[in-house]
DNA sequence: CTGAAAGCGCTTACAG
DNA sequence: CTGAAAGCGCTTACAG
């Protein structure tokens, strides 16, 4: 028993117009009396008129929906920029669909293709660097704006992009973690070709560089698992290290969980300091300090961008901060000037 | 320079068939010459042919789509959810609109809308519990399938309903808090009108009943921070009490952050046993004890009933399990005996 | 200010 | 097996 539901020749007959004024007058586009205007909007009412979106997006070519592809919902960091976009996006009668795509190739392009045949306004995509030349071309060519949360190896290839200062943000990280005093440090990253984490380690070591250290980088999955890993790896290796800049928050926690494990629990026994601010940081024990990039905000851009009239690509940089919470502490041995 | 995409004209006519030829070859109905289907199916690819959505939806009534409307992606316990649904609905090639409500009964209702507008072929909630009976109504009579992630207060209302046994999840937990010797027991959980909760808590006292032990209740919000509240609220009212039963996950988070907080860290200062099993469960320290529920099982289930045939609304019920990590430990003083 | 008409891109009876 | 036609529910020039 699916309720038939009432059309604009419904709402039209109701009123006793024609359907092109009773879509005029819904439309609230001048051209129409008010009188008969406000007659049409009751008789709409009174019907519990809804106008179907699929005729609507025939017709105009848009659907007022925008598609969000990001590798996995489960990843804190993506959930708040989802938040951010949803929100966003619900304030402009905009609907969002979302997309994982766990960084595989094959999935990312399926999902485009589909998002494309939904006439979707525009995509809001993580990232692009696992696509191959001929794959980023499909997606430039498919006639869909693009906005990228990751800035891609070509700035100018036609996609917008929304990120925050992830050069700053390592930076600031390395500057912390030099000003308490520490000389031997670590990074644990994501893959190579995330414009994200690479800018994250440049500014990292560009802090370093200041006072000669070189940190070692270690390159692997930027999850929770890789962040365990990636520390264990880092400790057999480089024993002296006292202090790790983990790209990301749930990286920086795996490093934690991993720490706490062999026995040497942040900050007493290293130094963890992470990338995002996401809302488990303040949480865990011990707290992250970590650089805080405005995620909501990020969301919220990618949005505009994709609402706004013209087409030109833009680039839009938000800056970070430093919160400092419990798991860096200052180094405390006799050896602590021996760095520098 | 926004690419026009083909039409199953241009298909039809590189083919040289007529459009419903076309249309029939592309949708594989018999009916169609094999060679000629081959044709077509030729020309499609060459042109990079996407049916157009709107086009489809207009006609069939049916969009391929369908709605997750929840509280809030940022909790983990829906972002798992998600995934299940997403998983479940890219595999049979429908898409899904994400809405996030924050259990306003005003933004669900919006968004209820908006989602029939569109057309969806369901629409997924997690409650329907702080709606009132006429806005019950709207969603039995929009003629849109619902399905529920929460027991609703009328069974036969017309929805949906996936869950998992939440009962006896109440009931294993207390159960292991009172196996663990604690007779002091305390439960923190959501607001009334929650099925899920209700039964949790339901649950809980039944296992207590059993050895005539009378736990604390104390409602609040079922977020992080109403699990730090709650938390403080109960040792503030009851010091005596040794364990504590927090109806999800994150506000076992917030227990244990506030325990940490107040120098009582989990479990030697108090016990804490969870819902959900969150990946975040096994990272925190102390990994936290709770009761595990098949979250993206529950997500694809409730794809499933969308998907189907038929209409009539189904009820699916998932076990529960315990996962014993660190929060919980035996409770070891004389007074051991003096609740039994 | 209002109506009649065309058309968006499909699918689906209906003939042949 | 194939084609011509109608129609899904809207919007938007185009007349009046």
């Amino acid at each position: 028993m699916r309720q038939s539901r009432a059309t604009i020749k419904d709402v039209a007959r109701e009123a006793g117009v024609n359907i092109s004024t009773a879509s005029r007058a819904l439309a609230g586009s001048y051209g129409v009396h008010p009188d008969t205007r406000e007659r049409v909007i009751r008789a709409a009412e009174r019907l519990s008129y809804q106008p179907n979106s699929s005729a609507r997006g025939l017709v105009t070519g848009r659907s007022r929906t925008i598609g969000l592809l990001i590798s996995d919902i489960r990843n804190p960091f993506f959930a708040e920029v989802a938040r951010g976009v949803e929100d966003a996006a619900a304030g402009a009668g905009v609907q969002v669909f979302l997309c994982n795509s766990d960084m595989d190739a094959g999935k990312q392009m399926g999902h485009f293709q589909a998002l494309r045949a939904r006439q979707v306004d525009g995509i809001i995509m993580n990232t692009v660097s696992n696509l191959d030349a001929q794959q980023r071309q499909e997606l430039t060519d498919g006639g869909v704006p693009v906005v990228l949360l990751n800035a891609p190896p070509d700035l100018h290839a036609g996609f917008s992009v929304v990120v925050c200062d992830n050069f700053q943000g390592g930076f600031l990280a390395g500057q912390h973690l030099l000003a308490l005093g520490h000389r031997e440090l670590g990074h644990i990253t994501g893959p190579r070709g995330h414009g994200n984490f690479l800018l994250r380690a440049q500014g990292f070591l560009k802090a370093c560089e200041a006072v000669s250290v070189r940190p070692v980088v270690l390159r692997g999955e930027h999850s929770f698992a890789g962040g365990i890993e990636l520390t264990r790896k880092m400790l057999h290796q480089h024993p002296g290290i006292t202090a790790l800049f983990a790209a990301n928050d749930v990286m920086a926690f795996g490093a934690i969980h991993a720490l706490s494990d062999m026995g040497r629990p942040a900050p007493a026994g290293l130094s963890v300091i992470g990338f995002d601010d996401v809302d488990m940081a303040s949480v865990i024990t011990p707290g992250l300090t970590t650089i805080r990039q405005p995620m909501r905000d990020i969301g919220a851009a990618a949005v505009q961008i994709l609402l706004r009239e013209s087409d030109a690509p833009e680039q839009r940089m938000f800056g970070v901060r430093l919160i400092e919470r419990q798991s860096c502490a200052a180094f405390v041995t006799l050896a602590a000037g021996a760095g520098g």
